[in-house]
DNA sequence: TAACTTTGTAAGTGATTACTTACATCAAGG
DNA sequence: CCTTGATGTAAGTAATCACTTACAAAGTTA
């Protein structure tokens, strides 16, 4: 009988970069940021600690590369969706929805952002943290605008109120998703935040 | 010349934990949660690590009892609001304004809160949380629930959905407190707010 | 005043942290 | 085949963490 025995193979670091940026995110969903240290991510993954550093430089360099992905991703989604040649309305939907599948989707992200807002003064991250925040504001702003162009929309609302008020879906979303360990939340709920938008919006 | 020289004096345990709770609170907000060690809060303080452990058994105990003291006093003073005897469009004032100045006056608390709410597993902690939350939503539900009964404000409005939204309001408030650090939001921010919130309630 | 409890300190404790070092092994190119 | 650079590991490192211990001194009560 031969037994083949599993040894970690040799990947190029673009790999492990995703592997290692995966495991940060599953860590933080099933054990809790508290128990995000380099040990316990090269365990997930199954390699040594000092590997993990061959791709990091630091751990913190591991949490800004997340951010990153997040600025380019999911923002970069999100303005395909607010600049499209759709109706003002059906991109609001799909701008909306969207967000809430991202957001439950990647469960750990959204928590290592709000955690780290608070827990770090690190300026570069902070200001990514600003950047994804505002650029989320900005480009539904624009859709409400573009409906209010068109006649559609009532032009009497206060655009940036609503705008700061839409955040907080995605935002409390996020809070139930944290404490109720996303047990809640069909994918109705996309569009009952829709309905109050639109009832929001209606001249 | 005769010099006084400023020795910690014996203050009783009570006093003490005051302080200690206090403490917390001003380096989660001038220095982040990290900086949150028991050294630096017995520096802060001015008294020695080991006399911090006098007056709570564990670090964690010193988070839940601020936990608790928000579960008293600011949903204490909510729960008067929305059981009051004023009209409700008032309670809906009264209620929207003074979340946003409890939050505004108390920045560290709810980077605390968010911040414990994706660090730990511990099941006490996060029930508090889960009960501070939804005590928001049952007792801003009560306002929307006695207009309605009134006649006042539309009776096809999904409540539930309603108080998820207005949910989002104090939440994405404090993620903006975090990011700017408290620069923006002027005292008229809970009267826009609650401004689209009447409009949602509008028959 | 004597006995006892409460509040304080200084100097530890072992555990854990992010990160490094010395060295092995693999893949690829000349 | 041999060199070279990239990727891997085991075993460190100093720093920091929450918390403890042994003891002193102050306040209280008898």
């Amino acid at each position: 009988m031969i037994t083949y025995i599993k040894v970690m193979e040799r990947q190029n670091s673009e790999t492990r970069q995703g592997q290692i940026k995966q495991a940060v995110l599953d860590i933080i969903y099933t054990d809790g940021l508290k128990n995000l240290s380099t040990r316990n991510l090269a365990k997930r993954i199954g390699m040594s600690e000092g590997a993990i550093f061959r791709h990091f430089a630091t751990k913190q360099d591991i949490i800004l590369a997340i951010i990153q992905d997040v600025q380019t991703d999911f923002i970069g989604q999100l303005r395909k969706i607010a600049t499209s040649s759709l109706e003002p309305k059906e991109r609001l939907q799909k701008f909306i929805c969207s967000t809430v599948q991202y957001l439950t989707d990647n469960k750990g992200i959204t928590m290592l952002l709000f955690s780290e807002a608070s827990h770090n003064n690190d300026e570069q991250l902070k200001s990514t943290l600003r950047q994804i925040f505002n650029n989320q504001k900005s480009l539904v702003s624009k859709i409400f605008l573009d409906g209010i162009a068109e006649g559609t929309w009532d032009e009497e609302i206060p655009v940036e109120n609503l705008a700061m008020l839409y955040m907080g879906i995605p935002v409390s979303l996020n809070i139930e998703l944290i404490l109720n360990r996303g047990e809640s939340q069909n994918d109705n709920f996309c569009k009952k935040m829709l309905s109050l938008m639109l009832k929001l919006l209606k001249r």
